[in-house]
DNA sequence: ATAGGGTTAG
């Protein structure tokens, strides 16, 4: 284009903007905004605000903001523009340091404003800024403007509190696919998937319009139920429409098969991948990861560095380690960090990272030697540092130094149970009764509440879920029974119940009882009750599966020799003729 | 002219 000659006006600088905004022409915006200063030209607000707009387009912030600065006076839009432009390069404080400018200044916000500036909140984790800027939008007329209203119940759901978002959502007067989608999604990032697939499939009776996003959330909301025949259809129903071919949607179907404990579906998603993001391979890494192939996982990352197009970040090198460490592969896992230490390779080494060195380390039963690492880590160690410690001394019985690391996780975490359960496990596997009466106490003044534990497990299309001692289930009595029988037949084969993973203080007789009633015990046996001699049985559980119920599941697999697949909250566990391949250590 | 929801790791 040229912009040669004088006499350029108002109409002719527009449109040129506009080409170069459309083209994304740096140079020819820069030639644009040179003209204006040699022939002398004072551009007016609406012409500096589309060069600030053609900045952010071209991704040069700077620039941007130096025409804003010089700006004689600025309206809401110039505002607006520049706000959302620190939004979408993440720079979510200066946006709200803007945004306040902007109310200082006399400049009154409009639906823009307001729906750009939540999502800084959002991004910002600044809640309470975000609820700040909601009373201010009840003084205008944008409260139920369904941008508006989008960003604020997305606002109000990443906070946890979706109850409040859903009144944000049901007070909207019209819905579109962004609302809908936004409120799905909010409830699966809460992890409450149930809820987000009942509403989508309320939602989508009532002709809610979906795309891609909708689809990613709902399957998001599939993998944490491990729903694997409803993930099935709703794939199916994706390949029939004109989504299939969206990176994000085969991201969220390579997770989802992969947490429904089928790795050849997941595999085969992202062979046909046309192209892959570094999310594609993290979430198949991670997938070996969780189900202690480790193997795969070295494999599978060499791969991707020799075929170098996608450069690994810093989930990549997370999910490797851990992988490592799933697999029992201690000696390779030490030898990447080394390496990753060595390189840096432009990815921060992250603090969860040398907790994955600590894992590693303690599952080569090298306690001494880990518990140096964790002193002269770079890191204030964390709760999550001390947790894998105590883990390894309690497969180990390492009692001395996994009361070091004890003492430090209840400092930092006194309201964590499930601390609280693994310090009693290593005390009593010394014998020592009187420290685990201690902890019990501490336990109940803290008013320490464990999470309730659940089990699942999906058979003839329905998710049967089990709490611990559960009457709810309509085949209670029929389960219980089947548990008292399959205890009777391992017990024959070696199985002694641990009675040591009860915390309560009850006689030994009451305690088997209550081992007996542990929500995975009452899945397993549906299982064995329900599921084909010929197909594996594969159960969900919400927390970590406990010592007792792992060796309970690993003689029913050898007894009856069965395949069993646990899912638990950090991995799978697979039982094959009554061996894990977690080698025991989780 | 300026605007809202999404996939992996722990």
């Amino acid at each position: 284009m040229s912009v040669q000659g004088l006499g350029m006006q108002f109409k002719d600088y527009d449109s040129l903007l506009n080409e170069c905004v459309n083209q994304k022409s740096l140079i020819g915006g820069q030639r644009v905004q040179a003209h204006m200063i040699k022939t002398h030209y004072l551009p007016p607000v609406y012409l500096r605000t589309r060069l600030i707009v053609f900045y952010l387009k071209c991704e040069v912030l700077r620039d941007a903001r130096m025409v804003f600065d010089e700006m004689p006076e600025r309206n809401v839009v110039s505002w607006t523009a520049m706000i959302s432009g620190y939004t979408k390069c993440g720079l979510y404080s200066d946006a709200l340091t803007l945004f306040v400018q902007m109310l200082r200044s006399g400049t009154y916000p409009n639906e823009f404003t307001f729906a750009t500036v939540l999502t800084s909140c959002v991004g910002a984790s600044g809640f309470e800024h975000g609820r700040q800027i909601h009373s201010l939008i009840i003084k205008t007329p944008f409260e139920f403007h369904i941008f508006v209203g989008s960003s604020l119940l997305d606002l109000y759901a990443k906070a946890g509190k979706i109850h409040e978002a859903h009144t944000v959502f049901e007070a909207l007067p019209e819905r579109d696919v962004v609302s809908c989608t936004a409120i799905i999604s909010g409830y699966a990032q809460l992890g409450l998937d149930k809820e987000a697939l009942e509403l989508f499939c309320a939602l989508q009776k009532e002709g809610m319009p979906s795309n891609f996003v909708t689809y990613a959330s709902v399957i998001t909301a599939l993998s944490g139920l491990a729903a694997f025949e409803y993930g099935r259809q709703v794939h199916a129903h994706v390949l029939r429409s004109e989504l299939s071919s969206y990176i994000v949607l085969q991201n969220s179907l390579i997770d989802m098969y992969s947490k429904c404990g089928n790795l050849s579906y997941a595999r085969k998603v992202f062979e046909i991948m046309p192209e892959r993001t570094v999310i594609s391979w993290n979430a198949m890494l991670s997938g070996y990861s969780k189900h202690g192939i480790g193997k795969t996982v070295v494999d599978l990352y060499n791969r991707m560095n020799t075929e170098n197009k996608v450069k690994p970040d810093s989930t990549t090198l997370l999910t490797v380690l851990s992988g490592c460490s799933h697999g029992g592969m201690e000696d390779i896992g030490l030898k990447f960090f080394d390496e990753m230490k060595g390189r840096r390779n432009g990815v921060d080494l992250s603090i969860e990272l040398y907790g994955c060195v600590v894992d590693l380390l303690g599952r080569a039963g090298q306690l001494e030697r880990a518990l140096q690492f964790v002193k002269e880590m770079p890191f204030e160690p964390n709760a999550a540092i001390w947790g894998s410690l105590m883990g390894a001394c309690r497969v180990h019985k390492n009692v001395e130094i996994g009361k070091i690391a004890g003492r430090k996780i209840l400092e930092i975490e006194p309201e964590n149970a499930g601390n609280y359960v693994i310090l009693c496990n290593l005390y009593a596997c010394e014998g020592n009764w009187e420290e685990v009466r201690k902890l019990r106490e501490l336990m109940k003044e803290k008013a320490v509440i464990k999470e309730p534990g659940k089990s699942w497990i999906e058979f003839d299309h329905t998710i049967h879920t089990f709490y611990a001692s559960d009457r709810s289930h309509p085949r209670k009595e029929e389960v219980f029974l089947k548990v008292r029988e399959l205890s009777d037949r391992i017990k024959t084969a070696g199985y002694c119940p641990d009675l040591s993973s009860v915390l309560y203080d009850v006689d030994e007789e009451q305690k088997e009882r209550m081992l007996l009633g542990h929500s995975e015990k009452l899945a397993l046996a549906f299982g064995m009750i329900n599921v084909s001699e010929t197909k594996p049985i594969r159960i969900m559980k919400n927390l970590r599966i406990c010592v007792d119920c792992h060796n309970f599941a690993k003689f029913v697999s050898g007894v009856y020799g069965r395949e069993v697949f646990v899912r638990d909250k950090s991995r799978f566990h697979h039982i094959v003729n009554g061996v894990c391949l977690c080698g025991d250590y989780w």
